[in-house]
DNA sequence: TCAGCGATTTGAACACGTTCAAGAAGGGTT
DNA sequence: AACCCTTCTTGAACGTGTTCAAATCGCTGA
């Protein structure tokens, strides 16, 4: 019994034993075929917990609620996205080509979810739920995959402001929000236009970022950082 | 929500008569009035239809789901953004003053409804919901909104490429939907920090808009035009 | 006046997400 | 073994959005 405690939110238990990992794993997963399989609105809780075997409750046991489910596919595509765009990273050392390599491996990553992709951008637009990606308690994914963008940009040759330097991973994984939400909308067939919106915008943005520093630019660069200081606290 | 939903029949009576007319008014006024005091979540369908004298079906006879509610807000506020624009476009010629007008004006038409607007915005992140203001069948207020900056911009003084200035617009309205993500999010007393943002990113357009005919920036502003128009078919 | 007919209204019923009090299972301590 | 305490599991019950067959209303033409 959780007599006290036991907040609102705080999911049960953080699955540190064998025992309660094995069915944590076990609803995950079945609760992930059925979002492909049927999608998300048609995956009812009741589904989830009789094809994994288990009582309705004990799925809340371990997920806060179904959205919280989605938050786990939100994490777990965070790990993947890294791998999928460690490669590249390795490979190439041109600023393009490499922020190109990881915005295509975060479509990469997404697209067996495309179908019901909706539904997970629908809950990160919602500003007080927990699940938004803006959110504090999205902090720690949100800055693993600023850290990505990081990379992209620290290990290449491109030369510019230090002080753009500091700020433009945070302006990239921005962007690459805009890319998803294109990219959720995106209706064509195998989301091809979406894989045309990053090889058009990537070159776009490389030309930018070296011409940021051209003095006709300077000004307009340093106002927009400062702009960006001042939202931020 | 997301995949099914089966629209069995479109929203129920068009209201061209005066006896389904009043009653939709009178529903949808409550509803609004719940949405303000008690917020999106905790506004019940039955709570609706009980303060408005009504049976629970009946408010469904009218609007096809609680989020129509939501979208009829959405067509509100289109209006009430025309109007409270107007003053600014007629007095000012400059583009970015006319700009920061319109702008300015969008969020103080929201303000009243900013605690609830995260429910709003939910819906609008939605791709296969009709509610999506990127759907074809919010096509409607869209296009009214982007004409609303196109009058900032038609109106105002400055010069600047003919397909940058067809483009533009349209652009605009994408920059308009990002200051609202924004202030759905905003936190700060009174919502300071959207204003600081519109504030602070306008003459950026600004002078942006004015350096794109610069020589150096000229095949920049080909490109992006050029992506543009790929992306639109 | 009144039958007919579409527009409107009703409220019980349904499906789903979520909660919770009651227990069962383990595992450690004596 | 007996006991206790934490972790885990259960399923009935609740509140909510939504549906739908039936009832009612208000007008039109005979």
């Amino acid at each position: 019994m959780t007599e006290q405690s036991a907040p609102t939110t705080a999911a049960g238990g953080q699955g540190s034993t064998a025992r309660g990992e094995q069915t944590r794993q076990l609803i995950l997963d079945t609760a992930m075929r059925l979002f492909r399989e049927r999608g998300y609105a048609r995956t009812t809780m009741r589904a989830v917990a009789q094809e994994a075997g288990v009582a309705v409750g004990n799925a809340y046991y371990y997920f806060g609620s179904k959205e919280h489910l989605v938050q786990e596919f939100y994490a777990g595509t965070q790990r993947e996205h890294r791998e999928a765009a460690a490669p590249v990273l390795a490979r190439e050392r041109d600023f393009g080509p490499r922020l190109a390599g990881v915005l295509h491996a975060g479509v990469d990553v997404l697209s067996p979810y495309h179908a019901f992709a909706g539904a997970f951008f629908k809950t990160a637009a919602e500003p007080t739920s927990p699940l938004s990606p803006f959110s504090a308690e999205s902090s720690a994914p949100r800055d693993m995959s600023i850290a990505l963008f990081r990379e992209a940009l620290t290990g290449s040759t491109v030369k510019l402001d230090e002080e753009l330097r500091e700020a433009l991973p945070e302006l990239l994984w921005l962007g690459y929000m805009g890319v998803v939400l294109y990219w959720v909308h995106d209706r064509s067939e195998g989301q091809v236009k979406t894989r045309q919106l990053i090889d058009g915008v990537v070159p776009l943005v490389d030309r930018l970022v070296g011409l940021s520093r051209l003095r006709v630019l300077r000004p307009v660069t340093r106002q927009a950082l400062t702009l960006i200081h001042t939202l931020r606290h």
